[in-house]
DNA sequence: ACCTATTTGTCCGTATGTATG
DNA sequence: CCATACATACGGACAAATAGG
């Protein structure tokens, strides 16, 4: 049994999203490296106290992003990159706070990350 | 009222991925142009004889595709360039088939694909 | 090599919530 | 305030992979 996972109860967002972000967190946090197996979507489920489709919702996101592999029989395990992936998943998180703190539309952000490139080619 | 969408009963594969399918060949046909909105989930639901979630379901991957943009309220309309989209969808999909077919891991795919690159820039 | 019980994700459905118009 | 339409969470049946004998 390996708990690892926390998931805040009172965090504002959707339960799939914080348990994402928390298997994120712990990836990057190297609490799990690549190859690793997490908890078994029943399990964790079970300890944080969610169904087990609100756990797969999270792993099968967290699929998608590319951080993980998912196939029924084994289980959850990180893939390689993943933690170069989480930690970019995280920026861009950041990013799109601050510019929606900011009032910024996605069209602005656009704008502004294509600024940057040309910047960064010369 | 809208059809345009028939789903075959007796074809292989998932319900979600096969109205995904569906829904990404009318785009493709131009039976969806971008800017259009599908039939809502419900509706979709009712005339292919599936539970909601299961169309939701293959919205919200066309969506994490790119393809179309989800938005609660208002419905599902298709995103500007999506046909080009759907086109490599499709593309790729014909490619892994016919790997498959022939017995290629990911592995040699992925092999395949950088050999053309290193071709394709010379 | 065979079988079968367990593990573990996949799929579809039901009910309720919540933003939009 | 009401109708519309997607979003979220949960429940149960199922199938692939695996482990033990």
């Amino acid at each position: 049994m390996v708990s690892l996972l926390h998931i805040d109860p009172a965090s504002p967002g959707p339960l799939h999203e914080r348990i994402a972000g928390s298997v994120r967190r712990a990836v990057l946090e190297g609490e799990f490296a690549p190859g690793d197996t997490l908890p078994a979507a029943r399990d964790l489920a079970q300890t944080v106290g969610v169904n087990i489709n609100t756990v797969l919702r999270a792993y099968r996101d967290l699929r998608d992003q590319g951080l993980i592999d998912l196939r029924r029989g084994r289980g959850a395990t990180v893939r390689d990159g993943a933690v170069s992936r989480a930690r970019l998943d995280g920026l861009a998180d950041q990013l799109l706070a601050e510019a929606a703190h900011l009032g910024l539309t996605p069209a602005d952000i656009t704008h502004l990350l294509n600024e940057r490139k040309s910047h960064e080619s010369r």
